[in-house]
DNA sequence: TGCACGATGAAC
DNA sequence: TTCATCGTGCAC
């Protein structure tokens, strides 16, 4: 039995980090979404590369799912979430912030989950509280829909060092108009973390 | 081709 | 509670 020779690593060395396959998204989503939390985001734009831990998450279940967008049917803004797990929805929302997403579960349950915060790790500047300015904080707009999250420049990892994570469940945020939908506990979030977007 | 409406955030 | 601001989806 060989020893592999790993070379010395300091804690944020992301390159040594385990990025997320698509079989981590291809899973029910609600399992995934909780098991985001704490994972890190990771884009690279510009030679910058921008870290945020993840600390609160909305699950979104498909098409029966009123509050998620795939309720409204396969249309060119959701069939991204209606194709295979592990790439990014990224959509507009009144008219001046981006939301990011990853799709889950296999291609065709138009699942999703949404990122809602992130505490800065590395290069962030401004806000990450509440999913438009999280987007605005990491850079990442319309061209980053549809991209693939086992990418060399966008993609989520787990971090080196993993701290257990006091879980917190709520009902999601901006979806009253989804009738019993609304009060599904289906929004996940770090109970300690300060950069929480909402209590 | 027109229009109502957001998975938001900030100001009042 | 109001408003900024615009892409999307669907009605006409």
């Amino acid at each position: 039995m060989s020893v592999r020779i790993m070379k010395p690593v300091s804690v944020g060395d992301v390159n040594l980090m385990q990025k997320l396959s698509r079989d981590f998204y291809n899973r029910d989503t609600v399992t995934v979404a909780q098991e985001l939390l704490g994972k890190y985001l990771v884009h690279i734009a510009n030679r910058t590369e921008m870290i945020g831990r993840i600390v609160e998450v909305e699950a979104y279940l498909g098409p029966h799912d009123l509050a998620a967008h795939s309720a409204k049917g396969l249309t060119e803004r959701t069939k991204v979430m209606f194709g295979p797990p592990g790439y990014a929805y990224v959509y507009m929302i009144y008219g001046m912030y981006y939301c990011t997403n990853v799709v889950t579960e296999s291609e065709g349950h138009a699942s999703a989950v949404l990122l809602r915060a992130i505490e800065p790790i590395k290069n962030i500047h401004g806000r990450t509280q509440g999913p438009g300015l999280l987007s605005k904080a990491m850079q990442i707009d319309k061209q980053l829909n549809a991209h693939d999250l086992t990418s060399d420049n966008f993609y989520i990892t787990t971090p080196l060092s993993v701290t257990p994570i006091h879980l917190v469940k709520k009902p999601r945020i901006g979806v009253d108009y989804a009738g019993v939908w609304a009060k599904k506990l289906l929004r996940f979030y770090i109970k300690d973390s300060r950069f929480v977007s909402r209590r």
